[in-house]
DNA sequence: TGTACATCAGTGAACGCGCGTTCACTGATGTAC
DNA sequence: TGTACATCAGTGAACGCGCGTTCACTGATGTAC
């Protein structure tokens, strides 16, 4: 990115970044493309060169959200004992990191289309990776009662420190919470194989 | 109610209820003073006689969400044993027959007031009754790792549920994700004790 | 029982707002010669 | 190296939309006499 001239070189890019510092300002439903436009100081018809309409737009701010995520935890180790708190833990700072963005990644599908290719992949890409360090195989954790319970657990509380509907201050609570659920689904993998 | 005429004798709460029918057509977003006065068949003006403003019908709303949602779970059983299951499944009844009022209530606050007396008194009302009935008393269930895990993973069911994450089809598998955190749970309870 | 009147719920027009999107255009760019 | 030109990224004005809110008003109601 260089030379403000009439040109941009890389307006693309900037749109995407404009929409992600956005998104955190004012969350999902404060992101037009108008705004955005505002924000890099360019002409409000200027992302329709880039982006067929304002689903478009959101739904790459999203693709590059799953990206980060599938980056945050590509490096975690795939130990299935220890694993399943880190994993939250992690999961529970990309939310805090980027809750807008996590918001629009995990949240009603209203501003984003998850039939665009880019954005399906990214996602897919992410949410299996997830699945595999949690010591699943991706492709049918999602039926399980384990992986669901997991993940509704940690969506759940991520929502509900968001929306501020719990007392703040529980950071240090968070392990003993997530490790809540490790009985059980150890218990309940025992049952299965028997 | 009665009589359509210039006067329409309970607007107030005929307002209300239109509210509610939008809310679920439609989500949060799509409840506007104007789709309101409309489906009533009134000016948009008129609302303003009975509410100071867009937040004071919304707030209104949720109040009724709340005390729909006591309602629901007063006649449930107290037995601390039995219940936290069945109280996971009826709030995640109460939260599928009405996903757009569920999400009011427990979503952002970026439509309702939480500092609305009515609001905040049917709030406190329903969700200190949740806590005795999970056998705690409610005014510190909030702070306990137990409380905290049951209503994030029953809220996280919900959220991924009505935004489509999960695949359907899930319904006879609830008991047992809501059932993988007993064990965790008494547990703890355990620890806590000695 | 009948009438004058105060009340105030509901009207309708208007305000200003930001939005997504379209369109004819313009001017910087890089390429072909 | 210099020039003509095609390309197409970005412009700016305009479209129609629905929104929240205000305001002077009107007319149905119920009360006081």
């Amino acid at each position: 990115m260089q030379a403000r001239g009439y040109h941009h070189r890389d307006l693309r890019t900037a749109l995407i970044e404009a929409g992600l510092a956005l998104l955190e300002c004012e969350g999902p439903g404060g992101v037009s493309l108008r705004a955005v436009a505002r924000q890099v100081g360019v002409s409000q018809a200027a992302p329709y060169a880039h982006f067929h309409g304002k689903r478009e737009l959101m739904s790459a701010i999203a693709t590059v959200g799953f990206s980060r995520l599938r980056d945050l935890i590509a490096p975690l180790a795939s130990d299935p004992a220890r694993s399943l708190s880190d994993l939250g833990l992690a999961y529970l700072d990309f939310a805090k990191v980027n809750p807008g963005l996590y918001r629009l990644m995990f949240g009603s599908d209203e501003h984003i289309d998850m039939r665009n290719e880019h954005l399906s992949t990214a996602s897919r890409q992410a949410l299996e990776l997830l699945a595999v360090k949690a010591g699943r195989n991706g492709s049918d954790a999602i039926r399980d009662p384990g992986p669901i319970a997991a993940w509704s657990l940690v969506h759940g509380l991520v929502m509900l420190l968001m929306d501020e509907k719990l007392p703040s201050g529980l950071d240090q609570s968070m392990p003993a919470i997530l490790r809540l659920l490790e009985p059980g689904i150890a218990e309940h993998v025992k049952e299965g194989e028997l």
